[in-house]
DNA sequence: TCAATTTGGTTTCGTAACGCAACCCTATTG
DNA sequence: CAATAGGGTTGCGTTACGAAACCAAATTGA
């Protein structure tokens, strides 16, 4: 049968998962995050095969993650950047990242070293907040039952 | 040829994504964060095949996400429960929650209402902070040279 | 002007993953 | 001692993925 997907679903992690969670998607993001752009770029960097790579690029456009743009310049014709909703998943690939960075550390690579522009200073770890600021482990949260519902 | 996997990647966030970046993984995590334990309530819940659930919850132990308890309870006989890796992701399942509300909203779910259990009040949304608690932008940040690589 | 190159794909084909259903084993319940 | 439930495993058909080959338009180079 049809592998499974999740437009329909009522659980939003789920239609997210949908748009971005597929082995390449997300780090397709990523690698935009970093600045890459072109078709070939992504190809190398992320050592994909070129049908994928296209599929995925198309599916991202299609959900707005990326936009295409005709740049009609020697031999490069295609951008893809990264839109509004795009830019949206930084906090995801930061979580990411540093959950990787510390549960299955590299030996050949630091953890993820991100700065600040203006003051040149380390960010903070991506942390869920409580109202004041204070970082809230899993266990010091609840859903009201009200608004429940994850399925 | 074999589906390309992440292992050894230099990049940690293509590690992360080994563990958790396959359609089902970071579902059946979300669930067991909302409390869910036993084989049969996740495959209910997810509506997943039973084998692809025991390959999931397998390589999930294997990876140290959840692990396999043993209770001798009428019938039910093993629990998976999230360690505290497993438990860590917990930002990026919140901030990837986020994400979906904000741009695929449901029209029959609100947005997660997740609350500080000590005080009833809603979480902030997960940001990106700089070093005095101001969110940042994927913009306003940049990678020290040295410590490049996200291969 | 005409071959070589680059970019961005599409096609073909073999393998791996997924979904479903059926079956299996153990432990409890009646 | 049959029925049921939990937790899998096995087959089988369909779909997705990966590698390499091929393609078309635009650019470069001679």
């Amino acid at each position: 049968m049809a592998r499974k997907r999740f437009d329909n679903s009522n659980c939003s992690v789920a239609r997210a998962l949908n748009e971005v969670g597929d082995w390449w998607s997300l780090l397709i993001v990523l690698h935009a995050m970093y600045g890459t752009r072109r078709f070939v770029d992504f190809q190398q960097q992320l050592g994909i095969a070129k049908n994928i790579l296209c599929d995925r690029l198309t599916r991202l456009v299609e959900n707005g993650v990326l936009h295409k743009v005709d740049v009609g310049e020697h031999g490069c014709r295609y951008e893809y950047r990264l839109t509004d909703k795009g830019r949206d998943l930084f906090p995801v690939v930061v979580a990411l990242r540093q959950w990787g960075d510390k549960w299955n550390p590299a030996p050949e690579q630091g953890p993820l070293d991100l700065r600040d522009k203006a003051t040149s200073r380390p960010i903070r770890s991506v942390q869920v907040l409580d109202a004041d600021g204070n970082p809230l482990d899993l266990r010091d949260v609840f859903v009201p039952e009200h608004t429940e519902g994850h399925g």
